[in-house]
Order: C-alpha cells, then structure tokens, then sequence
RNA sequence: GGGGCCGUGGUCUAGCAUGGCUAUGAUUCGCGGCUUGGGCCCGCGAGGUCCUGGGUUCGAAUCCCAGCGGCCCCA
C-alpha cells in the first residue's frame, strides 16, 4: 500500500515544477532562459549521482580529467558532420574585434581530441579512457524545462580511444554497463535504443540511448554512448604505431550521462501526490526523527530522542527535528515532501517501551521497533526501499508499452501518454511521415534484446525490417 | 520553425472586458501566546519596479507596440 501518485499523471508540469521549488531542489526564476539555480537538496543529489558514477568509472580504469571550456572555430569545425548537429546550439564568445571567436562547449570532443593527438603515439598508450564531471552549454531554441532540457548541462563525458573495432565495441558495453549499475541504484527504469541513423549523434557511427519513462509519456534521456568508429580519429589526424610496426588510425568511443536529467528522473519516477520519494543512496536526509512531546513529558522524550539519533547517525544521515513550533503533523508532511526514506517518531509509548515508531517513505507503512533492533532494521528497511523503487518503477516501464498495428493506434496510445511498439522498414522518409501524423518520434530498436520484426512497416506497407519504440520526448 | 495563452508581495491569487479610492485575499515570514500521535488556533507586525522599456491619456496593473521570461498546441 503506497499514497496515490496520481497528480503527477493528471498533471506533470504542475506537480514538477512546484516540487522543485518546495522542496528546495532548483530554483527556476533566474533571469536567463534555460540556466537554473540549483538549491541544496538538488546539488546535494547531483553530488551524490555523480560520486555513484564516478566511482563506477574507477573501477573500470577511466581517468579523470578537466579540459578547457572554450575552443576555437577553426578547431571545431574539423569534423563535418559534427559541426553540421551542434552549430547552430553553440554559445559563441565574442573577444572583440580582430580576435578569433571562441566556442564553449557542447560537448568536448573537439576539445579533447587535439590533445589526444598529441599522447597517443603507439599501442602501449592505448586504450585511452577519459572522463570529466563538467557544465556543457547548448543554446536550445525549443522552450527549456527545468533539469529536462537546460542551456547549461550538468553532465559525465567519457572518451575512450582503442586499437581496433572490437576493442571500442567492448567498451560500448562496458560503458552501457556503468550505466547501468548507477541507474539501477537510484531505482532507475529506462529502455536502451539505439537509435535509428537520421537521430544518432552528430559525428557517429551508431549511438545507444537511454530513454526513462516520464509521467507525462515523453521519454527522458538520461544518457547516451556512441560508437565513433573513426571519424572524429581522422578528422583530428589521430594515428598510433601498431606492435608490427605499421601505422593505424585507433577506434574511439564516447558516452554522456545527463545529471539533471536523472534527477529529474528520480523525482518523475519515484514521486508521489505527498511529494519527493528518494532512494536512501542521494537523499539528504536519510532518517529524521520526530519527537512528539506530550505537555510536562518534553525532557524525557527529547532525551530519548537524542539517544535514538546517536543509535542511527554513525550510519545514515540523519536529522533530529526538535523544532518546538511546528506541530508533528505539520513536519511528517515537511519530511514526506523531502522525501526522507526513513522517519522514526517519538512519544510517550516509544519512551515507555523503550522502542521507535518507524515509517518508511515509500509505502508510509510504520512498525514498532525496539531499540536493540533499531539499527538492523534501519538497514533492512533501506535495502527494501532500493528494491521496491526499481521495481515499481519496472511495472510502469513495462504497463506504458504497447504494440501497435496501425497509424491510429500509435495515435491513441501517445494520447495516453504511453509508449507504442511498431515494426518498421528503416527509410526516413516513413520516419517522416510517422512523426508528422502521430506527433511522436521513433526512439530506435532495443539494444538490450533483440527484437525480430515479423510483418510490415506500419507506414508504407513493405516488409518491416526492425521493432521500433515511438513517443514523444524531452 | 508556426500558432495560442500568460506574467500582480517569497508563493498562489482578485482586479484587466468597460482606464479613475490607500492594489484583493490566502499563504509565507517575524514576534508573543496556546497546542503537539497527520498541515491546530488567537493577537500584533513585515513584505509590491503590478515582468522591462516605450507609446496613448488629465490619469495605465488595466489599452497599444517592442523586448525578456514562462506554459500549451502544431511542425
């Protein structure tokens, strides 16, 4: 038994927007369009998204690096198709006359890969694996939302350069992998799509995206990898002498991971009608306290209160709420709103008893706890909220997704603000028409199980040649 | 890219059509009191470039133009 999350699918942008702000996650209001301010709960959890990600990358041999904001014209222009995506969203210094322009970054592989020119001279310099927790700046013309579609983007770019194909393929699946691990922590529920050729990253071979479900049925890409193949390695003159001697030109991956965009998630997905429902991992607070102090009994039940903090604080962050003028009521909802994990309430009875009323945020389910078994259940409850998020949030993926046989029914199932499964023949020109008649686009083919389209393509009719995911997006 | 709607204390909002009193109410905030197992109540107080700039007018939150910002729909 969990509270109704209904406002959130009556009305996304409503119940969003005016939780960001009460729950002091982001402020909207600053002056310039798309550039938000990011309060202490949203930097507290984009701190903590990126710690989860960055240590996934550790293990798995990334370095971290910062490379410079700006480069210039002239060396970002080198790759053509790359040039051709990101020119027009590009934020542009002007230094005054007779000085070259300068551009801030979209994206850095204009800005690393000069570089890596100059390190990579031979196969004992790869494979080289790189990774910053930087801003990146795109000047969106569609209208911004807060964390969904910013101008300055809070996000992880990893590059990574190989010897041969199948080096840089393995590292696709490593980096999907990474991930992975993290989304699935935060109780993340997404699909991977790679996505058709008209829509892949400007400059790659082939790109991999990660589509979570939103509320309001457009799907929201948290993430992406792309296989680079060689373009960019030529068109930035990277070479490396193999073992037997001969010159190569190496193989190159990159893949982002948008931070605002998965906490947007996490408060899309695992939101409800009282607020904020936070995987104990990236929650501020993790346990707050609620002393409930009974006219002539407030010594003894704040002592006690202090007791239990000091039981639960060597573990989880927790908070002992001993405001006197605010009533408990008053502050389960302040809690519940912030999305605490974990609330203990104190009375007269837990002082008695010597025991803790508990309350776990996700299902607002309470139990009495005595205090020897106070810490172990706290752990335990931790863990099934972890658990329980990923997989509510997995039983919606699963329910928004429906196939579709014909124009209509993509149609109707978008108006649902569901998520429609169709078989089609891979020419844009179907892609085109889809879009223009249903509103949605399509996604891509499911990189994580392959799907084998058995009719024809829902729009012209011909042999379908690929299972294709189509919504709208962010 | 095209179209529509909107902008009033920190937040939400009345007023705008048909220009005219000290800009409405709630909430929030501060102080005091009372309460405390789900947003309690009472008293006093604070808080406004009515988005910005220009225009019309004796007079603009209100009408007109431009800009900035937001929301929605279509492509």
């Amino acid at each position: 038994m969990s509270i109704s999350a209904a406002k959130k699918f009556e009305n996304f942008t409503a119940w969003f927007d005016d939780l960001l702000l009460k729950a002091r996650i982001a402020d909207n209001r600053f002056p310039v369009k798309g550039f938000l301010v990011y309060m202490e709960n949203g930097a507290f959890m984009l701190d903590k998204i990126r710690e989860l990600l960055e240590r996934e990358l550790e293990r798995a041999g990334h370095k971290k690096m910062y490379f410079p904001l700006v480069t210039s014209e002239e060396v970002f222009s080198k790759e053509a198709e790359h040039i051709k995506g990101f020119l027009k969203e590009v934020f542009v210094i002007d230094q005054g006359p007779g000085e070259q322009r300068l551009i801030v970054r979209p994206t850095s592989e204009t800005i690393m890969y000069p570089m890596f020119k100059l390190w990579i001279r031979s196969h004992a310099d790869l494979p080289l694996k790189v990774y910053q927790s930087v801003n990146v700046y795109r000047r969106e013309t569609k209208a911004t939302r807060a964390l969904y579609r910013v101008r300055e983007i809070p996000w992880n770019e990893a590059h990574t350069v190989h010897e041969n194909a199948s080096e840089a393929e393995k590292q696709v699946r490593e980096a999907m992998e990474i991930y992975r691990r993290v989304l699935e922590k935060l109780g993340i529920s997404y699909m991977t799509l790679k996505r058709p050729d008209f829509d892949k990253f400007a400059g790659a071979v082939y790109s991999i995206a990660f589509d979570a479900w939103n509320p309001d049925g457009k799907v929201n890409q948290v993430a992406t990898v792309h296989n680079l193949g060689r373009n960019f390695a030529r068109a930035y003159g990277l070479e490396f002498e193999k073992k037997d001697g001969s010159r190569g030109v190496p193989y190159q991956t990159c893949y982002g991971f948008g931070f605002s965009r998965v906490l947007a998630a996490v408060i899309a997905q695992h939101g409800d009608d009282h607020g904020l429902v936070l995987p104990p991992v990236i929650a501020p607070t993790q346990v707050v306290i609620i002393p409930i102090p009974f006219k002539g009994q407030e010594k003894k039940i704040y002592e006690y209160s202090a007791k239990v903090r000091d039981l639960v604080a060597s573990k989880w962050r927790t908070v002992l709420d001993d405001r006197e003028d605010v009533t408990p009521g008053e502050k389960f909802y302040h809690w519940e709103l912030l999305g605490t994990p974990v609330r203990l309430e104190i009375g007269p009875k837990e002082v008695v008893e010597s025991s803790v009323t508990l309350a776990r945020r996700d299902t607002l389910e309470r139990s009495k706890v005595s205090l020897e078994e106070l810490p172990g259940k706290v752990d335990e409850v931790m863990k099934s909220i972890e658990s329980n998020l990923l997989e509510k949030s997995r039983r919606m993926m699963m329910s928004l997704v429906s196939d579709a046989k014909t124009l209509d029914e993509v149609k109707k199932i978008l108006r649902q603000r569901r998520i429609a499964r169709i078989e089609w023949c891979n020419e844009t020109a179907c892609a085109e028409k889809l879009k223009e008649e249903v509103g949605g686009e399509i996604r891509g083919e499911r990189y994580d199980i392959a799907e084998k389209p058995t009719g024809k393509c829902i729009v012209c009719g011909k042999p379908a040649k690929s299972v294709v995911y189509v919504s709208r997006a962010y």
